[in-house]
DNA sequence: CGCACTTCGCTACGGTTCGTAGCGTTGCGC
DNA sequence: GCGCAACGCTACGAACCGTAGCGAAGTGCG
């Protein structure tokens, strides 16, 4: 953590304050501790003491460690930037998904994903939250992709852009979560290589 | 459940006998709680009350809840047919991954799923035992079917059958697990016919 | 500086579930 | 009917949960 001075009233980045920093102590020690054993071992009381916070304090905030870990979640996936235009859908489709593959395998959020997964799926209001934070953010850049390669008439206009997302990230999360296979380039690459025969338009 | 008579030796069905019949109970229970109220509020002391058990029997068999899911899931699982020979590619894809949807979706095994996956995930014993089990199984489905075509002339000899099944599998349990979109025949018929361009030998 | 207000730390508590130990009891094969 | 493995039962320490009450510290304002 940054040596933090006693006297720091006005910055360019809004200056911390009691409650930010409390805050980020929290959501910091709850990543380290669902990258340590998933949501299993996740314990308010962990968070506590990691944190060097009382328990009390984080039950002011958060409902319990579902809410928690969902904040750690959506401030993860809340920090990347869309895809640029590289003239060319398949390019694209690879940076896309590649991106997030490299976020899955190289950060934390692999593992909180993991840890998270069943309480998404299980939870009503954590799933409607992360449908309407992360689902949705992918959901639109796949759109931006799709209709970019229908405007250069790379892409077939009546491709169904739901179900393209689906077939890009499904396999992704499956290794992820189910089959542990690897997370690499040559996985991306054989996901939208795969798919890219039913998107493109019929070769001349 | 059939009614158990005191005396059978030996008869064409293996005869229950008292192990099988406390391990037959326990996992009734476990299935019924599951159904319930998820993986979520299974509990082993609730599935002692249930089962008319006590605590330490179900402990004596297994580590915990996580097995005792686990053990119901694969339950569930072995008890699939292989598909059967259509004499066309896709009809079989399409009954092998609907056959899978509808299991998912009408059994407790999507629930056990949802419940299931982060613990799938995390714990390595669990893991490596879906794998062997659940995955391993479905692979090999996915391969005789492609093989088959094959056969056929129909499928492309090249074709990466791991990578297919994950094509085919991969956006289902993106569905029950993060999507949340409706697990129909409409679905799984995108799906299958999304991936088929790039697996199906090239139009003469 | 002093005052009010908010936020936090701390302790304590009842409750649930976990996982284990010890021991009596029952079913089953020989 | 004898012996053994499996089971039922009670009891227990432990971990976490989520909440309450209250004192302490930080914050904002006149």
């Amino acid at each position: 953590m940054p040596t933090t001075s006693t006297h720091e009233p006005r910055k360019a980045e809004p200056s911390p304050g009691r409650g930010e920093r409390t805050r980020a102590a929290i959501l910091d020690a709850t990543r380290e501790l669902l990258a340590e054993g998933g949501v299993r071992s996740l314990t308010v009381e962990g968070v506590a003491a990691r944190a060097g916070v009382a328990k009390t304090t984080i039950y002011r905030r958060w409902r319990g460690k579902d809410e928690l870990a969902l904040a750690v979640l959506v401030d993860m996936v809340e920090s990347v930037s869309s895809t640029p235009d590289l003239g060319d859908t398949r390019r694209e489709l690879i940076r896309f998904v590649g991106k997030a593959v490299k976020i899955l395998s190289t950060t934390l959020m692999g593992r909180v994903m993991q840890g998270l997964v069943s309480d998404l799926a299980t939870d009503s209001h954590l799933s409607s939250e992360f449908r309407a934070r992360v689902v949705a953010l992918r959901m639109g850049e796949t759109r931006r992709v799709i209709e970019r390669g229908i405007a250069r008439g790379q892409v077939r206009p009546d491709v169904n852009v739901l179900l393209v997302h689906e077939l890009l990230f499904g396999p992704v999360y499956y290794r992820l979560l189910l089959s542990g296979g690897r997370l690499d380039s040559r996985f991306v690459e054989g996901v939208v290589d795969a798919i890219l025969p039913g998107v493109l338009v019929a070769e001349h």
